[in-house]
DNA sequence: GTAGTCATGTAAGAGGTTACATGATTAG
DNA sequence: CTAATCATGTAACCTCTTACATGACTAC
């Protein structure tokens, strides 16, 4: 039950919305928890109803309302509790890690195409961590802003660490992502050459610990780091 | 819908009833995508129905029966399209993470022990894989073993190979994942030597892109690389 | 006989996705 | 007046988890 805990954090910085919450869950700690719009709507009402967060009805306009959403103290401590609470590790799942192992299976090109594209989500998310990262040690971020503004200067510190440290580790498992995308299309290449076929059956007998040595990667595969 | 094609992928190497299917899938698949045993037979039934797999139903004693789950054409056809196809990203979702951003909510004790707890987790999770990266390079495992008898020798090769890399990607992520918590124990640290509250206070003005200097971790926290 | 393993299921519920649905407000 | 944005929801469906349930077989 993480969705409610990304809500509590978000409104713990600032009271808003169920529509400016979906948009900055998007924008901040989506980063690391995503939530659909349909999920917030209900969500909100039960944590209400719960006594975690309250609504202030406001107008908007001549006719229409909306209902801006703070942390009651009992949210508060609810994020507290959460946060300080140590995590059960669920089972691994990763859709990709189990397409790759049948990459024996299916022609180069695809398994190439399928990397690239990995790549290429991986660069697009290390790009946006990258400078998440460095406007929160800037402190340019508006929520931000607003979350060091009601907390005691002493905490500023800890808090912009804390979320740039956990950020940047995202920034490193792109990095590592982009990098196994990599070695897997030297992989492809060097199959393809029919290297492997040879070089690897001389020194079976040795097991190697780590991924056998690979000429450097080039020629119509591109994406080269 | 990724159940199903760890399944097709158990079944590509053996034929095997539903009880075998799910502890090989603990033990070889289940390393990239996990499966519990009340999931398993359900889908067995409707990928029997959708004609993917056929089962032989053989005697086991006096009374009891067992079904022997085998791939069809289809199923094997389904297979290679399915690992052939582009994969479409979904959102980030990483409670541990989620949490972390709250670090500064909680006791530096708390924090420390979550971090320590992360890295007895994949500590053990690298443990597995490495010895199962090698397993796989030297071809010891029972079931790749069936797996490359009835592919053409050809291809040997390319199997050992994939499958080596993907558990080797695994390992990868394992160590990304130690060193992130590390960092974290070493920033937990000096935040509570107050160390950063000046040092950083300092250069403000020109945005560290990288994490800042932080001295090697010691002290109370333990866990060092 | 009895404990551990082999073997196959069902049911309730939590959490998430996609699609549908509606209407007011504001900027041009 | 019209398009984009603000704002709030519902419904069907899929996947996975936890717990319950049953019974035969095998080794001791």
């Amino acid at each position: 039950m993480s969705l409610r805990h990304a809500i509590l954090g978000v409104l713990s910085a600032e009271p808003m919305t169920g529509y400016d919450l979906v948009r900055y869950i998007d924008e901040s700690v989506g980063y690391v928890w995503s939530a659909s719009q349909s999920q917030v709507y209900p969500e909100l009402r039960r944590m209400e109803q719960e006594g975690l967060i309250q609504a202030t009805v406001a107008q908007r306009g001549q006719r229409a309302e909306k209902r801006v959403y703070s942390l009651t103290p009992a949210g508060e401590a609810e994020l507290r509790r959460w946060a300080a609470d140590l995590l059960a590790y669920s089972p691994d799942r990763d859709p990709l890690y189990l397409k790759a192992l049948f990459f024996d299976m299916v022609p180069f090109a695809a398994a190439r195409e399928q990397l690239r594209a990995h790549i290429a989500h991986w660069s697009r998310r290390l790009e946006q961590w990258q400078e998440r990262a460095d406007l929160i040690r800037a402190r340019r971020l508006p929520l931000l802003r607003k979350r060091l503004q009601q907390r005691d200067p002493a905490e500023h510190e800890a808090i912009v660490q804390f979320k740039a440290w956990v950020i940047e580790g995202k920034v490193a498992r792109a990095r590592t992502e982009i990098d196994w995308a990599q070695r897997g299309l030297r992989l492809i290449d060097a199959l393809e050459a029919g290297r492997l076929t040879a070089a690897v059956a001389e020194d079976r007998a040795p097991i190697p610990r780590a991924t056998p040595t690979l000429p450097p990667h080039q020629g119509p595969s591109g994406s080269e780091a």
